[in-house]
RNA sequence: GGCGGGAUGGUGGAAUUGGUAGACACGCUGGAUUCAAAAUCCAGUUCUGGCAACAGAGUGGGGGUUCAAGUCCCCCUCCCGCUACCA
């Protein structure tokens, strides 16, 4: 007998797909198309195993669909631009893009060894002009539309290094790599409009089917709020302007609050040094919101005051670190009795706290402890307000404010708009021309592609392209003179914003998709890490709505059902290069072939939940193979099946086999299908072998009832560990491909069964077993119950209260 | 700080709609096979007590609803992800 060989079988399986052009797919207006896409990987050097679990289930489903009849899209790509590649260009003394390149190359020949059924025709890779020629030619028409606009914004400055950081490059303040204190600095930057589309963002949820919790993040993300903007006049001065969802509390505003980059603040520090050296101290934070809500809030009053509107009163104006100018008007109004941050900040610096609500069930509060925070109350203290509830109060007082021109009612959204420009190298140029005449200009659609420079010097500090004459230097598109390229470069997930349609034809020169697209999308399933919740999603889902009223592509939203994979932890945190704890799974697709490293993958856990790597347990899946090969070259060994004796009715036995195999195809198939669970369906398989080993018929029945399980398993297990089932199908004596086999159907009438255990339970406890007919009545249920003797045991002299039957499971007698 | 998620034997996990907790594996223990080892096969394996039959306890901690709670509700602890320039 052969013995199971899984560097021999799995080469010869993938030349096979090879050879034949298995996986390449074209549309077919005939058949029902599935596209299956996961999130493709940043070539990074090597496939860690999170990509190995990604990919394998993207795989598992591609080819179970395929199985099913439909004309299945697995495509793979790179998302090649970002800085990790600008990182190891000055680690290694290569070019990001030398460095890139070769990185895909290995990366893809792991993806071929893993067996994984790409259509690798259509690969693609980000860093290619022709990719993002697309991108700058959707973002010229986006500057025509005023979607595109420029307006200033903090970003992390390393003074010595004289370069804008990543968030990841801050260490506790500090620059990761010369270690001088970071400070933030307003630049001027290109943002897109996705606040313009909020309200369609957030209707659009309901449309998809994705994972509830997903779905609440992604709403809580763009966070729309209904408030009011409110004017607070400052004498003599230009008057602040805020936003507030609580124009209830109005009354018992105590202070305002201003960013230190604020106008008012900045004129105030021009005549003060001590302002001037708050303002000053104010820079020294990050920008980024974790950072910001966690740091000491600190403040200094400018000795300024402003006007509350509904009652005239003067309020002194602070200058806070936590109000940033970049985002809403930055200056906010400040309640200390009904938010909690009001109410620190006025503590610590002895500012009036003034309840203004009290609880409806007309409890006291005590302000000494904290705010006040929830709307469930009722005005107090407020003039005209007082007794309203939360609606009516905010009804009285914005119908006010807006008779009084103070104030209107305004919608507001958490979510900012999308800051694009990147103070980077390794990303494709944003096309525009800066004339000192004209302008910043789009450049014109026959200039494009502007073409990101590959053979450069890198050396670190700030990009090359930004020193590069002959990249910067051109002539303006509209008056003919000297001008200037922008030379930032796009946000990297404007790459992966696009990608997943861009599959779908990525052969077209003269577009950026072309009808093919309406073919494919949206992509039926997308499957990625949960750690891309928030920001990938919601940025694909808006570049998608941009394309679609562009006239590029008709549906609404590009992924119409998500599935969200756990991260690979290794000892409890998230795996990346700079801790050092990334695993390869190489090793192990040397030592045991790729159906091992899939199998055992999948059997490790479902999809969803995270899984902090550990490999022990790989030789079990390896076992498996090794068992399901040995018992099926046995059955084949054995000859083929008598046909003279198998007409008969089935034994108990032969029956048992039966019904447990088709138990198992009706299990398997909703694991595949609706839960995505496919740790379950192996183990429901690996059952089912078990089952099987123990069933010894030697006759023509029982040979023939081995030859429908074995067909039906290695068709189960096919899409998961696809070599060694290619290979075993052949072995099992078909003719026929098996990527193509249809998927196997239950047999409803190897279900039916006779009779069926019970539990019998006495106060809830498990206590005895019986055998009841499958159509016994619940009377009849009970009678068998209280009948055995277990149960008698437990039940003694006490008097029987309750006996609950639920039927088909149990019998619970109360006493 | 905010938002989302998680915690079940020595380990990974199962229990799908409130109904038998621990399926299926890993590991471990014992046995068979072998000159020996590897591989393979068989048996056992939640904890406590008991030779056993069996009994009691048990799903991060505390409370509650229910005939019945890993599952539902309230409070708490710890861990993970995201937090707008990591991808």
């Amino acid at each position: 007998m052969k013995h199971y060989d899984p560097k021999t079988l799995e080469a010869e399986a993938q030349q096979f797909w090879a050879d034949e052009r298995i996986f390449e797919v074209d549309e077919d207006p005939g058949r029902e198309s599935y596209y299956c896409l996961c999130m493709f990987p940043y070539p990074s050097g090597k496939l860690h195993i999170g990509h190995v679990r990604n990919y394998t289930i993207g795989d598992v489903i591609s080819r179970f669909k395929r199985m099913q009849g439909m004309n299945v899209l697995q495509p793979m790509g790179w998302d090649a631009f970002g800085m990790p590649a600008e990182n190891a260009a000055i680690k290694n003394n290569v070019p990001p893009a030398a460095w890139t390149y070769q990185n895909i190359d290995y990366m893809r020949s792991q993806l071929k060894l893993l067996g994984f059924g790409y259509d690798w025709k259509r690969e693609l890779a980000t860093c290619k002009p022709e990719y993002y020629r697309w991108e700058q030619w959707l973002f010229t028409r986006l500057m025509k539309k005023g979607i595109a606009y420029r307006k200033t914004a903090p970003v992390n400055w390393c003074p010595v290094d004289q370069t804008v950081l990543a968030n990841e490059q801050v260490i506790e303040g500090r620059c990761w790599r010369c270690d001088s204190e970071v400070e933030r600095r307003e630049i001027a930057q290109w943002f897109l409009k996705i606040t313009d589309y909020a309200d369609e963002l957030l209707a659009d949820l309901e449309q998809v089917d994705w994972p509830e919790q997903v779905k609440t993040m992604q709403r809580n993300w763009i966070g729309r709020s209904e408030g009011m903007e409110v004017e607070f006049e400052v004498p003599g001065r230009e008057s602040l302007m805020v936003y507030t969802t609580r124009p209830d509390t109005l009354y018992g505003a105590t202070f305002m609050a201003i960013a230190a980059e604020h106008p008012l603040a900045l004129a105030a520090a021009a005549q003060n040094p001590q302002i001037a050296e708050f303002v000053e101290s104010c820079r020294k934070t990050k920008t980024s919101e974790a950072a910001l809500e966690k740091m000491e809030k600190l403040g200094m009053a400018l000795g300024i005051d402003a006007v509350n509107p509904v009652n005239g009163e003067s309020i002194p104006i602070w200058i806070a670190n936590f109000v940033l100018m970049g985002y809403g008007t930055g200056a906010i109004m400040s309640v200390p009795a009904h938010d909690q941050r009001d109410w620190e900040f006025a503590r610590k610096y002895g500012i009036d706290i003034r309840q203004v609500v009290e609880p409806l069930d007309a409890s006291t509060v005590d302000l000494e402890q904290g705010a006040f925070v929830t709307k469930d109350g009722r005005s107090c203290n407020s003039d005209l307000l007082n007794g309203l509830e939360f609606g009516a109060a905010f009804d009285a007082i914005a119908n006010k404010l807006e008779a009084d021109g103070k104030g209107q009612r305004q919608v507001n959204y958490r979510l900012r708009d999308w800051g694009v420009s990147r103070q980077r190298y390794w990303g494709a140029p944003i096309p525009v021309i800066n004339c000192d005449s004209c302008g910043m200009l789009p450049v014109p659609e026959s200039d494009l592609p502007v073409v990101l420079p590959e053979d450069v010097e890198f050396e670190g500090i700030g990009s090359p392209i930004k020193r590069m004459d002959s990249f910067k230097k051109v002539n303006c598109p509209q008056c003919g003179g000297a001008a200037e390229r922008e030379t930032d470069t796009f946000d990297t997930f404007m790459e992966s914003s696009w990608y997943q349609e861009r599959f779908t034809c990525p052969d077209q020169g003269s577009a950026m998709l072309d009808q093919r697209a309406d073919y494919w999308s949206p992509v039926d399933l997308y499957i990625g890490g949960i750690e891309h919740a928030i920001l990938h999603l919601l940025y694909a889902r808006f570049y998608h709505k941009l394309m679609r009223d562009e006239g590029l592509i008709a549906s609404n939203e590009p992924f119409k059902r998500l599935l969200t994979q756990g991260m690979v932890l290794k000892d409890g945190s998230k795996m990346s290069k700079s801790k050092g704890n990334t695993i390869d799974p190489q090793d192990l697709i040397d030592r045991y072939g790729a159906d091992t490293v899939r199998l055992f993958i999948m059997f490790a856990s479902p999809p969803e939940q995270s899984l902090d790597w550990s490999d022990t347990g790989v030789e079990g899946a390896y076992r498996f193979l090794k068992r399901l090969w040995t018992a099926v070259q046995q059955h084949v060994a054995a000859g083929q099946a008598g046909s003279a004796d198998t007409d008969g009715e089935l034994n108990d036995a032969q029956q048992a086999m039966r019904r447990k195999l088709h138990e198992t195809i009706r299990k398997v198939t909703d694991d595949y299908e609706r839960r995505l669970t496919f740790n379950t369906a192996i183990a429901a398989n690996m059952e089912l072998l078990n089952s099987l080993v123990r069933f010894d018929d030697v006759s023509g029945s029982g040979h023939k009832i081995r030859q429908e399980v074995f067909d039906s398993m290695v068709l189960m297990l096919a899409p998961i560990i696809p070599h060694v089932c290619h290979r075993l199908w052949l072995d099992l004596g078909h003719d026929s491909l098996i990527i193509d086999h249809p998927w196997p159907q239950v047999d409803a009438s190897a279900l039916v069964q006779e009779s069926i255990e019970m539990v019998i339970q006495v106060n809830g406890k498990l206590r005895g077993k019986i055998q009841v007919d499958v159509d016994a009545d619940r009377g009849s249920c009970e009678a068998a119950a209280l009948a055995n003797e277990q149960a008698a045991r437990f039940i003694g002299d006490s008097p029987i209260r309750k006996v609950i039957v639920v039927p088909g499971k149990l019998v619970n007698i109360v006493v």
